[in-house]
DNA sequence: AAGCTGACCAACCGCTATGGA
DNA sequence: TTCCATAGCGGTTGGTCAGCT
């Protein structure tokens, strides 16, 4: 079965479009709309196959695109939906208006991934980086790591916190969406709660979110009903949604949040470590510094920035335990540098 | 000044989805 | 139901430009 070709026929432009194309392109179809694409550009006069057409229409010349750089609120809307969505592009322009998909994969690309990796996280998932701790093993017996292995496994705990810190930020960002917005905060839309605040994120997009917290119920603990969320909350998202049926989230900490007073403030999270009393850090989420609505990323900085100085022996972390000085000795043997 | 490198982004490629005959 | 044309989408490429050596 033959695909037909689409610039490959003969004589038909390609690369890019000079000012004169695209004069004629926009003019045609302010006067007759795009109609088939496969027969605009005979008719606009242009020798350029449909598909070209369209998409330097979609894509630059549309009246209603928006150009130039992506705002901070641009920029956190796409981490948070990309966490939620992932590569969906079109599906994530069609929360910022005047956005095409094209752009933001750019943006994706040449920014906001580099950024995630910069920051240690795996910029599909959003979560934690593993595979830097993946030759740990080796460096263990190489460095004879007893020292570190009596302080608790400190890159085992930094590892788990992280992880938990990912998947708090999920179940926050949800708790976030479902919570009652204050009236003054409020649009004119029906919905109550705060999906409000990234566009319209539909149904189906809070669904996802769910299911992909749903599968973090690996160890035990908490639980949907411990995130403090009313149960009137719920129904801004759709009355279909089977929650009943949705398996009880199981997150690998305790955490507790502090009753929310709307939108004003953002709620602090202290982390507890399963089974222990107190908490495991003076780790707040998220922090005063940290944007709100947050995505996945803000609070796993903090632990990520205290994984990545954990070779300066000398630092004390915001996990408020000192480095031990056998990572400085590691970093230090040759074999560290031929393993990374 | 020339060459190199990396960042950026418009455009293309190829696949899938959709709708009409 | 099948086939085909078209639209839409996400991944990739390649040209341009700025900064550095």
């Amino acid at each position: 079965m033959g695909r037909s070709p689409c610039c490959d026929e003969s004589g038909l432009k390609k690369g890019p479009w000079t000012p004169e194309e695209d004069q004629k392109l926009v003019k045609y179809i302010q006067k007759h709309g795009h109609g088939s694409w496969r027969a605009l550009p005979k008719l606009s006069g242009l020798n350029r196959c449909g598909k070209s057409c369209r998409l330097r229409w979609t894509n630059y010349l549309r009246p209603d695109i928006k150009r130039g750089k992506f705002s901070q609120e641009e920029e956190q809307t796409i981490l948070n939906l990309h966490s939620v969505l992932g590569n969906k592009w079109s599906a994530i322009a069609s929360h910022l208006p005047g956005r095409t998909d094209n752009e933001i994969k750019n943006f994706w690309n040449t920014h906001l991934k580099k950024k995630l990796i910069q920051m240690g996280f795996d910029p599909m998932t959003h979560r934690p980086r593993t595979d830097i701790f993946s030759s740990l093993p080796h460096l263990i017996a190489l460095a004879n790591l007893k020292e570190l292995i009596d302080h608790h496994s400190l890159e085992e705990h930094a590892l788990r916190l992280q992880t938990e810190a990912a998947q708090m930020a999920k179940l926050q960002y949800l708790q976030y969406l479902l919570q009652p917005q204050p009236p003054a905060a409020s649009n004119t839309a029906t919905s109550s709660n705060n999906l409000n605040n990234i566009g319209t994120l539909s149904d189906i997009e809070a669904f996802n979110l769910l299911n992909s917290l749903a599968s973090l119920k690996d160890s035990p603990v908490s639980s949907l009903s411990q995130l403090d969320l009313p149960a009137s909350s719920l129904q801004g998202i759709n009355d279909s949604i089977p929650f009943s049926h949705l398996p009880d989230l199981q997150i690998p900490c305790n955490y507790q949040t502090p009753p929310t007073k709307g939108m004003a403030q953002a709620p602090e999270l202290t982390v507890f470590s399963q089974g222990e009393n107190s908490p495991i850090s003076p780790f707040h989420f998220p922090s005063s510094s940290t944007p709100f609505p947050p995505s996945a990323v803000p609070p796993v900085t903090q632990i990520s920035s205290m994984v990545n100085n954990l070779g300066d022996a000398s630092s004390t972390s915001s996990y408020g335990e000192e480095v031990p000085s056998v990572w400085h000795d590691l970093l230090e043997d040759p074999m560290f540098h031929d393993i990374a």
